[in-house]
DNA sequence: GCTAAAGAGCGTAGCTCATACGCAGTTGTG
DNA sequence: CACAACTGCGTATGAGCTACGCTCTTTAGC
């Protein structure tokens, strides 16, 4: 609201476009070291813990003083969002497209997994931030040499995009849960499963639990979250390559 | 709590497994009816709005009634997820696995769009619910004629819906801030880009930019979305054939 | 039938949290 | 030096979850 430049207020915070104040006293806090607060609370002790009044104690400030530097908590939560996203890793610029996207892909989840509560902050538009723009910029690089149209270009990062998301979303929600309540992810799984499931109303599911798919100590093994992910990706790039062959 | 098979609280609940009670006042609620009120709230004036007050009130009862069939609300959550999936369409016979898990995608992205806010709510463990087995199944079901192991199976379904749900999150909550905004998705996207973008520090989305691929009256079209949801589901399903083919 | 236990509905109250409002202190500007 | 602009912050309000305990209803056991 106090700029002119038709910007959203939260989006020129992000980009520490403000115009700064001649008069008055000295601000002895900054958006930055607000966000960053906000973000050690979230990694140290999750979303939930987050309130103004935590953030301002980490501070070593009152509750109400957030609110001179942020309107309210949800635009606090967007800042710490995009902050949170670091900056992307350099693409090597030898290996092709698949090389670049793969890294790519599995930076953006290592970026997640560093702050979980990350997949828990709603989305209120499209992609605006810088270090989200940064992101989106480097994924688009990896496809600079091939024969796709920029629109098509899109297309495949959004959709690699939403297949990351997909697995932050499952992947860092259960780790929450995990640490919680790991036996849920232990052998009382497969002994519910076999319990609650009736082979003749859901067969297919049936004869995977009579194989012993789901015997495992723990079915929230960082191992094979991470092989089920590379096995997803890996399934979603053959598509882009048939596509690229189907196109030259 | 009350249950002896081994089966989390909640679960027991989901599957209606609960003995009944053979003394004291006969109940005028039941699970289900708090359940489908709860529902009913959510759909209507969204998940900011489903507080247990007000699924009282929708019941005509007090709000601490509410507390007698269920622990707290997170559980009541939890049923909400679960009986909003509603059930699994018929999978045609003929067709083959792609038609199937194409009709089977759709279907889950169908459900999800009746009722967005189901992708707020946190998972707490692998699925155990009923509505969610009989999708797992389904799934499954699919790829019955294949000559891909259970396991195998099974990582591909789970690649399928971390991407269908990726596909959620992303449109869910674009959505619901579409509603309330709808100026963010529109021609103010692309100047707003042309402003924070620069091409040297981040030149493919220049590039594309430039291109005007984000010149379009409403970026968040309902006919885009799907467009994009098909062209990325195909990507991976191409991914899938090509690993059937590799592998016979 | 009678009694007591089990269980339902619900009013009260305590806690946490976001945030509107206004005052007090501070610092440039004219 | 006075004023305007601006920050920090204390207070208060209202929403929301839920622990606790009282009261009423129903049924098991005699």
């Amino acid at each position: 609201m106090t700029e002119e430049n038709g910007l959203p207020a939260e989006i020129a915070l992000l980009w520490g476009l403000r115009e700064t104040p001649r008069r008055g006293r000295k601000p002895s806090l900054t958006i930055g070291e607000i966000t960053r607060a906000a973000i050690e609370v979230a990694d140290a002790e999750g979303l939930g813990a987050v309130s103004m009044a935590r953030v301002a104690q980490q501070l070593g400030n009152s509750t109400m003083a957030l609110y001179r530097h942020v309107k309210s908590k949800d635009e606090l939560l967007k800042l710490m969002a995009d902050a949170a996203m670091e900056d992307p890793p350099p693409m090597p610029a030898t290996g092709g497209w698949r090389a670049g996207l793969t890294l790519w892909a599995n930076s953006v989840l290592l970026t997640f997994r560093r702050h979980p509560w990350c997949a828990r902050i709603p989305l209120t538009g499209p992609p605006l931030g810088p270090k989200n723009l940064a992101w989106f910029d480097s994924a688009l690089g990896t496809l600079a040499d091939t024969p796709l149209s920029e629109s098509e270009k899109v297309g495949v990062v959004m959709g690699l995009l939403t297949f990351v998301h997909g697995e932050i979303r499952l992947t860092a929600e259960l780790a929450e849960s995990f640490q919680e309540n790991p036996e849920a992810f232990g052998p009382s799984y497969a002994r519910a499963l076999r319990l609650l499931v009736d082979p003749r109303k859901l067969p297919a599911l049936g004869r995977v639990v009579d194989a012993g798919v789901f015997d495992q100590p723990n079915l929230y093994d960082e191992g094979d979250v991470d092989a089920d992910f590379a096995f997803g990706l890996g399934l979603y790039l053959d598509g882009v390559a048939a596509y690229l062959a189907g196109r030259a």
